[in-house]
RNA sequence: GGGUGAUUAGCUCAGUUGGCUAGAGCGACUCGUUUACACCGAGUAGGUCACAGGUUCGAGUCCUGUAUCACCCACCA
């Protein structure tokens, strides 16, 4: 169903293609016309790509520009190639993300804070963000061209996608993958949430190794009068010291062993331990520890990952001194026993325990920071002090508040990514071409692939590739050192665990834990009071529909719910059963999406067709977080990969070459280069940047309002020395708001701040090329008759022939370079074929006679080489060849060569990608057509040396062998007509008229008949020569050396000779010219 | 601390198994508005391929080392 074409004919467009006046009625058409939609029932090989969901947090940017136009090629050209393509789109909840932006907002606008509302007010709030930031990138994304089915958009929070986030949480719940810890985790002190591994960024801090001195004592507290020396970067956590440690090995040090210390400020008694963990100090170490060691180490377990593992060794209390919010806090693990007796000093307790206690007043409530200065001049004031000494080291910050991660002893929901079910069947997914070696066990395992999957494998479940090759191992040593995935956020935007728990007592662990022994599980909680009844109540009636876990430690016993069965949640809720307040980290439901956005947990045709997905197209960043997670899920759940192919692209960064970001102000609004050059301009730009090593490099300016000039906005320079562009530009002493800005909602535009867009120069050259397009297309269409008859190849004309062979070539290269993902040779092999070789060359060379009636076969050869053009351009730029497609449709309806016959289609979005017959290739004309443009080149140079008009027609003639000549002499005729020249003689006995300048080439000379400043001439000839003994020499050097013209390929070698022997033919003619000058 | 990538013309970047007399776009300079295009055409200039060694008949390309930059990973004594 196509929409006949309406537009105005070419002839009467300007000559420049103006983007802004014709995409939106090209996207109307498509969207109208079902252009993009997909049919699991068609016919074609399944081709699919789901987008990378973007975050409903922000508007896109250029990065996402660039992730999607990819992706967009991708997917035109397997359309147009005949295969049944889909692009899933959708976005991303982007959870601790999203409550972050909206808290923000909230605070600034309405003065309040998250907890001052209801959840479901709150969460409703956010959904009106996310509802207003999903139409931003919705329309973005259609104005970008992206030609997603957007029946089938997705969002990783809506009824399908939680359907199967709850499926597959209870999945793994009852396959005992996922449990309940208390361990250490990231903790975001700002936005109060546990962060996974990879949601931490180090970045390196200025900070001090601080040397506390902690007295000896016994094991009730009597001091020795000695001390030792501990090294810590962070004071404050002393306050939660359950131990000293020391190597064994330290033999000066060993002694101590055994002993104990009285902990300074608390007073607490506790001991001296020995552990291999412990750094020996060594001044001449390379390790910058050992030399910075004291060889005692401080041990807290409850705020530094190491010192949980000793305290793991050695049975060591866990005293956790902070509350969430990383303020020193006595509430939230510290021993009541032990500040009780602080509180009250009576006479059995040495009277130190009072003074503490007050100054331990004085550090509740404080901050980290606020308590490690006030810490630290404590034990200056002590005399405890021994020394301060700077030190710069990494330390983990939050990705989204950016504040320092607290290590933090919580109660969490881990899944078990360590099972070889998950870690293990990722890791054999790899691809063996791309495996490094390795003893992981997961290659190593007995009964290899068998333990994969829940079912049999029901695709490929090895094959996974890196494009390029190099980010495998990135993929590779993740898994090998991956920890278990720790799933819960202490967040309200997001999957709610669906796990309710009860606290059991005594007596009821005590019966729950009998009958787990006697596995009668049916008779689960007999005998007991109704809340822990309902389980076994539940059990019976809903087998499948609830799984049960008991936590021994903590005598908790929970129960996970699969769908929100009424019945279920009304039982659970009237006994005291509570559900968990957390939700789940937004990367399990990302994990999910190449099964869910096909409909999965019910088994569709979609999800058979297009499960495995034919490639993920992303950036490296998310390789962890996200690739690795969909390649455990898909195997898990489905038995096969969720692709096998991922193209890692480039990142894209500003001129400075620092990474896009919003809070940077050095973001681009992808829809301020549509506006400014057009989406097609913007995409080819970006595709032909995207090489497989370099980061894109991307120089911001700004257009100013007031002015309407471009600039390059001011840089400021940031703490850390790095520069980074102010969010509200100034200029002229006129302040102004950048779309970028506009666009988080941060500032709004006005009078006195109007909008200035961003730009780049790097996008002219994607304008450039469609403009060039463009009026190539013109020049044809005002050329091109409605029916010419059909052409025959073998009477075409040598730059018929010559330009048919190139477009041969230029499908094959588009094939080659699509398929391989190597977008930049794609684009800039189309631009050099349109720009170098049908314009420069092929349109110039038909150009004076392609009205002509002899000529119709030109014509024919002219609207099929455009034809294929369009199509080759079509999925880098859509727009504008879809525009030019009605017009060459409209004027010249039937195209196409003997061998080169495209399908017509009245819609190029619809049209069938190009077949090359090889047969077109013609050797002949690709070797003769370049000595045509040899000579031309020559006279060319010649012409403009000696400043002849180019208007003026001037006389030629060539010396060359009968041979040569007879092979040349059909095609003089281009050499007139592109040298503005009329050949007057050609042969061995042409002679070289007086005055006239010489042009030298391999297969002869040519004399233009101009009158040359001898002079000139003689500088030029000479400046030839030169050129050519040099080229003599190297040449020589080659071919007088043995070992060359023994150990080299043959055929190189007799490359060599011939181009020796070109060079000196034609260094004899240029002496010989040259005696004759003087 | 470990890893990856980069360093090529004034700028931004190509250069696939070693064969290069090293390319493109932009910018610069000269000429030109001949009805497809001045968002154009024709032409010119501009590079000891970061540095130092090595392998080879031959190195921008492979190896070793050094320097600088970027990013990723690592348990913040």
């Amino acid at each position: 169903m196509s929409t006949p074409p309406t537009h105005k004919p070419l002839a009467d467009l300007p000559p420049s293609y103006r983007p802004a006046e014709e995409e939106p009625a090209i996207l109307e058409r498509w969207l109208q016309g079902d252009a993009y939609q997909a049919n699991a029932s068609a016919d074609g090989d399944p081709y699919s790509i789901c987008i990378p969901p973007p975050n409903v947090t922000a508007p896109l940017h250029l990065g996402h520009a660039l992730n999607n136009t990819l992706q967009d090629i991708l997917t035109r050209h397997a359309r147009m190639s005949g295969k049944n393509a889909v692009w899933l789109p959708g976005t991303d909840h982007a959870g601790i993300a999203t409550q972050t932006v909206v808290e923000k907002r909230v605070l600034a606008e309405e003065g309040k804070r998250r907890t001052d509302f209801e959840r479901d007010a709150f969460i409703g709030k956010i959904q009106a963000w996310k509802d207003e930031y999903e139409a931003t990138i919705t329309d973005q994304l259609k104005q970008m061209g992206c030609s997603c089915d957007w029946d089938r958009q997705a969002f990783t929070m809506d009824d399908p996608r939680a359907k199967a986030v709850r499926e597959a949480f209870f999945q793994l719940f009852k396959d005992g993958l996922i449990y309940r810890g208390k361990r250490l985790v990231n903790w975001d002190p700002v936005t109060q949430t546990a962060l996974a591994d990879d949601e931490v960024e180090s970045k390196d801090i200025d900070g001090n190794f601080y040397y506390l001195k902690y007295p000896v004592c016994d094991a009730e507290g009597n001091l020795t009068g000695d001390h030792v020396t501990v090294a810590t970067t962070r004071p404050e956590t002393m306050l939660g010291d359950t131990a000293v440690a020391v190597n064994p090995k330290d033999e000066p040090r060993a002694k101590y062993i055994g002993q104990f210390v009285k902990l300074p400020i608390c007073d607490r008694v506790i001991p001296i331990l020995g552990d291999d963990y412990v750094v020996i100090p060594d001044p001449d170490s390379d390790d910058a520890k050992a030399r910075m060691a004291s060889g005692f180490l401080k041990v807290t377990p409850a705020h530094d990952t190491n010192d949980y593992e000793i305290g793991q060794r050695h049975d060591l209390p866990i005293i956790n001194v902070m509350a969430p919010d990383g303020s020193i806090s006595k509430d939230h693990g510290w021993p009541a026993e032990e500040w009780d007796a602080a509180e009250k000093p009576t006479d059995d307790v040495p009277s130190s325990v009072g003074f503490v206690a007050a100054f331990a007043h004085e550090l509740l409530g404080q901050t980290r920071e606020a308590a490690r200065k006030a810490i630290v001049r404590w034990f200056k004031d002590q005399d405890l002090l021994a020394e301060v000494k700077p030190y710069r080291h990494a330390v983990g910050h939050s990705y989204r508040s950016h504040a320092a991660i607290e290590p933090y002893y919580s109660d969490q929901w881990y899944l078990k990514v360590t099972d070889d079910k998950l870690a293990g069947a990722a890791l054999r997914a790899l691809d063996e071409s791309q495996r490094e070696a390795s003893s992981h066990d997961a290659f190593n395992a007995k009964t290899p692939s068998r333990q994969d999957a829940k079912e049999e494998p029901t695709g490929p479940t090895t094959g996974l590739t890196f494009t390029p090759p190099r980010y495998a191992k990135t993929f590779q040593t993740w898994h090998e050192n991956i920890r278990d995935w720790c799933i819960s956020r202490q967040l309200w935007w997001g999957h709610r665990i669906p796990v309710w728990s009860l606290q059991l007592t005594d007596q009821q662990a005590h019966i729950f834990r009998k009958n787990l022994d006697n596995k009668t599980d049916d008779s689960l909680g007999e005998g007991t009071d109704d809340a822990f009844a309902t389980s076994t109540f539940l059990k019976k009636k809903y087998p499948d529909e609830i799984g049960l876990r008991f936590n021994e430690a903590t005598r908790q016993l929970f129960c996970c719910v699969r769908e929100d069965h009424p019945e279920i949640l009304r039982k659970l809720s009237g006994t005291g059963w509570v559900q968990d307040p957390d939700v789940l980290d937004t990367w399990f439901s990302s994990a999910l999406w190449p099964m869910s956005t096909l409909g999965w947990p019910e088994r569709t045709p979609e999800l058979d067709l297009w499960n495995p997905t034919s490639v993920l197209c992303t950036a490296r960043e998310i390789i962890t977080l996200w690739v690795s997670r969909m390649v455990m899920f898909n195997l898990y759940f489905l038995g096969r990969l969720p692709f096998k192919d991922v193209f890692i692209h480039a990142m894209i960064q500003d001129g400075h070459g620092q990474k896009m970001s919003k809070s940077l102000g050095n973001g681009v609004d992808p829809m301020d280069i549509i506006h400014s050059h057009g989406a097609d301009a913007m995409r080819f730009t970006l595709a032909s940047m995207t090489t497989q090593t370099q980061d894109v490099r991307m120089p911001v300016d700004m257009v100013d309002p007031h002015s309407g000039e471009t600039f390059t906005p001011k840089f400021i320079t940031a703490s850390g020395g790095v520069k980074v562009a102010a969010p509200t530009q100034e200029r002229d002493g006129k302040s102004m708001v950048s779309s970028y800005g506009l666009a988080s909602g941060e500032v709004k535009p006005s009078d006195d701040q109007p909008l200035a867009r961003n730009t780049s120069e790097k996008f002219e050259l994607g304008q450039r090329f469609a403009t060039k397009l463009w009026n190539a297309t013109r020049f044809a269409l005002s050329n091109l008759a409605e029916a010419e008859p059909d052409a025959v190849t073998s009477s075409l004309s040598l730059a018929d022939k010559w330009i048919l062979s190139k477009t041969v070539r230029a499908i094959e290269h588009a094939d080659k370079t699509l398929k391989a993902y190597d977008f930049h040779n794609y684009a800039g092999g189309l631009y050099e074929f349109v720009w170098n070789e049908v314009c420069d060359w092929y349109i110039e060379s038909v150009k004076p006679d392609i009205k002509t009636p002899e000529a119709a076969k030109s014509r024919k050869a002219l609207a099929t080489v455009l034809d294929v053009s369009l199509r080759l351009l079509h999925p880098v730029m859509p727009f504008v060849t879809e525009r030019l497609w009605s017009g060459l449709n409209a004027v010249c309806p039937q195209r196409g060569v003997l061998g080169l016959d495209p399908v017509e289609c009245d819609e190029l979005v619809k049209a069938p990608w190009p077949i090359a017959d090889r047969a077109l290739i013609d050797l002949e004309a690709e070797e003769v057509f370049p000595r045509v443009q040899h000579v031309v080149g020559m006279v060319r140079e010649v012409r403009a040396g000696a400043k002849v008009p180019p208007r003026e027609v001037v006389d030629f003639s060539l010396h060359m062998e009968d041979a040569e000549a007879e092979r040349v002499r059909p095609n003089l005729h281009l050499v007139e007509t592109l040298t503005n020249t009329k050949m007057v003689a050609v042969g061995p006995d042409t002679e070289k008229p007086e005055g006239a300048a010489v042009v030298t080439g391999p297969a002869g000379i040519g004399y233009l008949h101009v009158q040359i400043d001898t002079a000139e001439e003689a500088e030029r000839l000479n400046k030839r020569k030169a050129e050519l003994e040099k080229s003599l020499k190297t040449l020589d050097g080659r071919l007088s050396n043995e070992k060359y013209t023994s150990k080299a390929p043959s055929h190189l070698v007799q490359q060599t000779r011939d181009q020796r022997a070109a060079a000196a033919a034609e260094l004899d003619e240029v002496e010989r010219q040259l005696a004759a000058l003087e």
